[in-house]
DNA sequence: GGATAACATAGGCACATCCTAGGGAAGCAG
DNA sequence: CTGCTTCCCTAGGATGTGCCTATGTTATCC
């Protein structure tokens, strides 16, 4: 079998008509450069050296094979250094999954500190519904993600909740807006939901639920829509009111709905934002650094919680 | 230490997703494909898939590597192939020595003979000069050579007598060409005699050193060129007369001394012609061939001798 | 002709490679 | 939810490879 051991011995001896220098260069005794020689020309079936007395001459064969090995040589090393260079975040590409609120207002700027400090990387943000990451996570592919959870952890999966998100009440109506709304009145109102939120599994759909549930009664929504952004739009246009998490208020209120405005709910209600990644798993420095930035810019918007 | 291997056992493993799908490609038990795997993270210091409990998901380092690993084995491939190539005489270079007469009447159509055969090939006849042809056959440089030798065979060298070349005394005077020439006229003729001829070590220089040595006088020449066209057009011109062997007579005087003629010495003189390589070698198939094809093209002209 | 230099050979140690056997976890079916 | 299958890992042992030192052989140099 060919080896790239036995290319390099070759290259060496080669450059220097001699083993002895070969075997000195690659740092070994004379016989071993020898061995590997004689090795790699059984393996090709055809000599590469003529012994003649003391020293060795190439054959044309060996000056054909020359650019060859040194060309696999290189290759070899680039391979390596390709990867060093994909440690060292020089290059290659960094997956994270981010879904739901947290995605939405702390997307871009992650990506944005990733690039800052490793112009070199691509970035993967997954995290077009929520199931497909978990499902990600649960078959490795991806390696670690930030989620707004039910407080309860998954099977076989880790999660370390970083920050919690008050969930409020928007309308474009200040009535409404006086005081904080009771599940009665939520169970009441008329309501645009962001479908991702109702069907993700999630904590805000488990909160909601559960808050609802208490009344009796079923979710009401007037609409379903795929986004958030949809959902304040709406309520800007006072076609109906809904319920986000507070941090994407912030964000999307003043730009998409400037007449509406929030209140909390009573009592108040959260979604907790956390790391998940497999029990069991030690953590790529990839990993570790998007952990330590999407915290980061989590807590800067979000209510920070102490790792457990 | 990077290898071949273990690169083969990533690439298997990386498009199959799979440890053990890769091992029955490769004809391997899985554990041994496992090991690889281990051994290839362990040099790059980095993981290459996340093992998900059943089945092992490849990491984006794994991506990153994947190109340059398949580059690395293409390259070792096609290292291989190059050195099946010149071993099939399809490419790669062939070097044979030729001197003396023998490259004058035989070098064109000898790499005639090669190229017919083996079209891709390069074909190098070295031979500038007798004493750099017997050095680089001593230093290894030519593994075989087809010289006029003297009849013993040289220190080291093995010697196989391929056919004999009788010397030729050429004139343009039709007088001198009657008898035969004795040493006796030999010594008193006005000569041109190439450099090369008396010069070399080969079996010309020793006869005819011999011979005239019988009669207690020193070698004559009236005039001495490099090379033996341009004696014998000085001979077409009645300048001097020379002596030469009789392929080179035979091809040379016709086109540069229509008018000249040639006669026997008197005892006859032979250049003999042999195959010279070292002794103890193992012959490559390339030295071979080249034996092969220049002891007919030379037995097509001179008197073929039995071997041995 | 003896000293030197360079490659081959021999023998031995350590580690790599590869195997078989068996354990554990995840997925799948009843 | 229980048992079966799949796939990877670990363990242990046989074989092979890589590398060393010591020594023999041959050509070169003085």
């Amino acid at each position: 079998m060919l080896s790239l051991h036995q290319l390099r011995c070759f290259l060496a001896t080669y450059e220097h008509r001699s083993i002895t220098a070969a075997a000195e260069e690659l740092g070994y005794a004379q016989p071993s450069v020898s061995e590997q020689i004689r090795g790699l020309e059984k393996t090709l079936g055809v000599a590469l050296f003529r012994r003649v007395g003391r020293g060795v001459v190439p054959t044309t064969v060996a000056d054909s094979l020359r650019p060859h090995a040194e060309a696999t040589i290189a290759a070899a090393e680039e391979a390596r250094r390709a990867v060093a260079s994909v440690v060292a975040f020089e290059t290659g590409t960094i997956r994270f999954g981010m879904f739901g609120t947290a995605r939405l207002y702390a997307g871009a700027g992650l990506v944005a500190d990733v690039l800052a400090r490793h112009p070199g990387v691509r970035v993967e943000l997954i995290g077009q519904n929520s199931n497909d990451v978990q499902e990600d996570l649960r078959r490795g592919r991806l390696e670690a993600a930030m989620l707004a959870v039910p407080t309860m952890s998954s099977e076989g999966m880790h999660v370390i909740p970083v920050a919690r998100d008050e969930l409020v009440y928007i309308s474009a109506d200040p009535e409404r807006l006086q005081t904080p709304v009771t599940a009665q009145r939520l169970a009441e109102a008329s309501l645009v939901m962001p479908e991702t939120t109702w069907r993700a599994e999630d904590s805000t759909r488990t909160v909601l639920r559960q808050m609802l549930h208490e009344t009796g009664r079923n979710p009401q929504t007037r609409i379903e829509v795929e986004d958030v952004e949809t959902a304040v739009e709406l309520v800007g246009m006072g076609l109906a009111d809904s319920v986000i998490p507070h941090g994407a208020a912030v964000q999307l209120i003043p730009r998409l709905a400037p007449k509406a405005g929030w209140v909390s709910l009573r009592p108040q209600q959260f979604d907790t934002l956390a790391i998940v990644h497999r029990a069991g798993a030690t953590l790529s420095p990839a990993a570790r650094l998007m952990i330590e930035l999407a915290t980061a810019r989590i807590q800067a918007i979000a209510e920070p919680l102490a790792p457990r």
